[in-house]
DNA sequence: CGATCAATTGACTTAGCTCAAAGCATGTGG
DNA sequence: CCACATGCTTTGAGCTAAGTCAATTGATCG
């Protein structure tokens, strides 16, 4: 089974800042296997961004979410609200056409039964997520961010953790919805009471999880 | 097939303010036949709400999303995250658990993967939105909700357009992250420059929804 | 025809955005 | 190995959209 899978699967690497090329129209399912990646939705159908140099600047980035080392990815491309992939760092990636991937899966309803349930359960954590956006202060998000960076990163859910955040501060806050200069702020709030602490830009130490925890708490 | 999966559905009739009586900690499926019900997550779970007055008061309602006749919804009930189905009017549901309905389902793996495809287009339909949570103006996010409500209850989506609107002020905040103010007063806003007009509490008339687009849009 | 609850409107406050200017990291060339 | 340049981050000042509190109006039901 596994054999079959990885046959229709092609392995492809990401230097930084390197977008996932788009293929074809099709729905694809891509498996994360090392590195970091971040989720963007196409807002301005009309960008061609030809040259190399895509510096990730443009009118409106849409910072959908984060991926990490054995995610599994759906990216949908119709249209308007298409997603699309860019690695943070090094990253290996490995993809599928969803097709492909259900026609072999198909044999298996193990499989695609446990898939289903993970895109239900992915469902729903997103919906969790949306809810909170709609109703958190900029404190609760940058606070409820580092947590999960805490936990999907190293593991980390209790007493104290260190750990080096790929992304930049922009994309922080377009995946919770702020500014930069918002998160930045929030950052030297939580850095002024004890909550965190950082060293060069992208190594933060978070001294005490559970009291994190209280400041994102509804 | 059809046969078989409505041995093991439940058949429902929830009256308005009603909430599906929520079984064992388990996986659900919900069909819904005719009505209307908004989804909830729940977030203090020491809510008991013993009484037959759940008036949808409490401390923080979190209205995710509408659902109409034709929708299947997934319900998840692990603990702090879980979510619960409210009907808006009267609304007849077919129930199912899970676990039955893929173990059925699992003889046809062409109804194992629809079910598949469909929630990976609702789990993306729910990023866009969550994106735009992120990011919007209240008066967006009112504009896209009236356009939503005028597709999904009346399939409308060019010129005029008139339908009633089952939940409240309150339920719209919720669902769009602003307070019940704040959405009168767009609606207000809205009425004065001919884009919306409404009679008695529910009762709206979409006179442009090109226009309503124009106002929705980024 | 009132009683009750939802919706509207108003006045005020504030969290977060915008615009603008420094301060630092990181990486490159001498 | 150090100086410089670029771009990310931090900080500041002012503004605005949306939230809060409070009162009024309007709708719906008994």
């Amino acid at each position: 089974m596994a054999d079959k899978l990885c046959a229709i699967g092609q392995a492809i690497t990401l230097s930084p800042g390197v977008e996932l090329p788009s293929g074809e129209n099709e729905h694809r399912l891509v498996y994360i296997a090392s590195g970091a990646a971040k989720l963007l939705v196409q807002e301005s159908p009309g960008t061609p961004r030809a040259g190399p140099a895509a510096t990730s600047s443009g009118p409106a980035r849409h910072v959908m979410g984060f991926h990490f080392p054995g995610d599994i990815v759906s990216l949908q491309r119709r249209g308007e609200g298409g997603s699309s992939l860019v690695a943070l760092s090094e990253t290996d990636l490995l993809v599928f056409s969803a097709d492909e991937f259900l026609d072999v899966a198909q044999d298996d309803p193990a499989v695609l039964r446990s898939v289903l349930i993970k895109s239900l359960e992915s469902l729903q954590r997103t919906r969790t997520r949306m809810m909170r956006l709609g109703h958190q202060t900029a404190r609760q998000r940058v606070a409820g961010f580092l947590i999960s960076m805490a936990k999907r990163l190293c593991g980390c859910t209790h007493g104290e953790c260190e750990f080096v955040l790929p992304m930049g501060r922009g994309d922080i806050g377009d995946s919770l919805g702020l500014t930069i200069e918002t998160v930045s702020r929030q950052f030297t709030d939580l850095r002024e009471e004890g909550l965190l602490s950082t060293s060069g830009r992208s190594l933060v130490a978070l001294p005490d999880i559970d009291a994190l925890k209280n400041e994102a708490g509804a």
